[in-house]
DNA sequence: CCATTTTTTTAGATTTGTCTAAACTTTAAT
DNA sequence: ATTAAAGTTTAGACAAATCTAAAAAAATGG
């Protein structure tokens, strides 16, 4: 079966939405797509009827079984151009997820296959974010952020969940990338800063905003 | 100002079609898209509103100045996205139109400037057909048909204008691709038939209905 | 527990691109 | 020069996806 664009990014932003809440409301779907509630609704009849989301009226809706499979097929073919797009094409990372979105529709089956092999069949993509397989299986990485780390442990970064351009400078700036090694010094209790240490540079504090968003995996 | 895939695509196959009578018919446009006369009709006004053709009731229209234009970067990100699909990808040329006929849509002028420069800058797609340049210049490569070249003559084989898997098959068995060096030996007045003489090949015997699609230039 | 606020849904309109069927031009042939 | 055929346009309908405004349901808070 085929999706047209819309449905597909309906589908994709029932399965973002529901890593944080189990079930999906009209407003934030509608925020989530910068769309009116009205229109959430009409797409949600379409939805339902094809089978894709449980929904009853007044209640939420979640992807069922088939829906989610879809889902992941669809983030698995964006996260695979993001992938292109920086370590291919040289995009820097915080410019690359307008154009996969609209790569990602592309409906050649055939196409992300060889595009996969190309790629080397990467992990996850340059937010560090991981990348299903073709089956829909997708890893779950156990990860902490920098802001709950135990301290004098050498962790690796693991992925950064803000992608915005002003993330990446700050990022650049301290010499940290998806991989970067490096260890927290110390907690500061006062406005929850962080000192890290990246591997041979020197040790730097970071804000809380900061640290909430650096996701990092022990060695 | 940014156009809709249905739009592009009208105004490609407008580009297309005056290859060959400088002025297009409604008809055979509404052929060439596989859509219904009373459609092409329709969009042509808009076209024309957004003044892309010169269009007379009843009188076929053609490409203006920006509308050609416009139709170059399509071509361009059509052709650059074939060569990818071949050349990095490991598709087979006659697999790639479908799939590029999609990509091309994808809007960023970013993304077709970093796939230029990692192509590095190719001059033409798989099939031997020029890359308009951005601003719209595109090489006119003065070319004849192997059915129409004169015997003896060492020639380079430039590009093959049937793109099916059938001629893909047939060019195969006889070692024929773009840049592949040969001569013709003979023509046979008979049924227009053709023996040439690949490098390093035996020579061999093809019919006109080949030859006729397959051109050439001087070395 | 009832009233008010918030959220969601319905009803009806709009835009884009398409279609069929009928009307209208142009072309071609006798 | 008419007339038939071929090609083109108009008129009106339709599907997809969206919107606004109004109605309905659920949640919230005294």
């Amino acid at each position: 079966m085929n999706y047209s664009v819309s449905e597909e990014n309906y589908i994709k932003s029932i399965y973002h939405l529901q890593q944080q809440t189990a079930t999906v409301t009209t407003n934030s779907l509608a925020n989530e797509l910068r769309t009116k509630p009205a229109s959430v609704t009409d797409m949600l009849k379409k939805l339902q009827t094809k089978q894709l989301v449980e929904y009853e009226k007044y209640r939420g809706f979640k992807l069922n079984a088939t829906g989610n499979k879809i889902a992941l097929n669809i983030v698995r073919r964006h996260r695979l151009w993001e992938f292109f797009l920086v370590n291919k094409l040289g995009f820097e990372w915080d410019k690359v997820h307008d154009i996969a979105e609209e790569l990602e529709h592309v409906s050649s089956i055939e196409l992300i296959k060889k595009l996969d092999s190309f790629l080397n069949f990467p992990q996850t993509d340059p937010h560090g974010d991981p990348i299903p397989d073709t089956n829909g299986k997708i890893a779950i990485i156990k990860q902490s952020s920098l802001a709950e780390i135990t301290i004098k442990k050498n962790v690796v970064v693991s992925s950064v969940s803000n992608q915005s351009p002003e993330m990446l400078e700050m990022l650049k700036h301290y010499h940290i990338g998806i991989g970067t090694s490096l260890k927290v010094n110390k907690h500061f209790a006062f406005d929850g800063s962080v000192e890290i240490k990246v591997v041979q540079q020197a040790a730097c504090i970071i804000s809380e905003q900061v640290a909430k968003n650096i996701f990092v995996h022990h060695d």
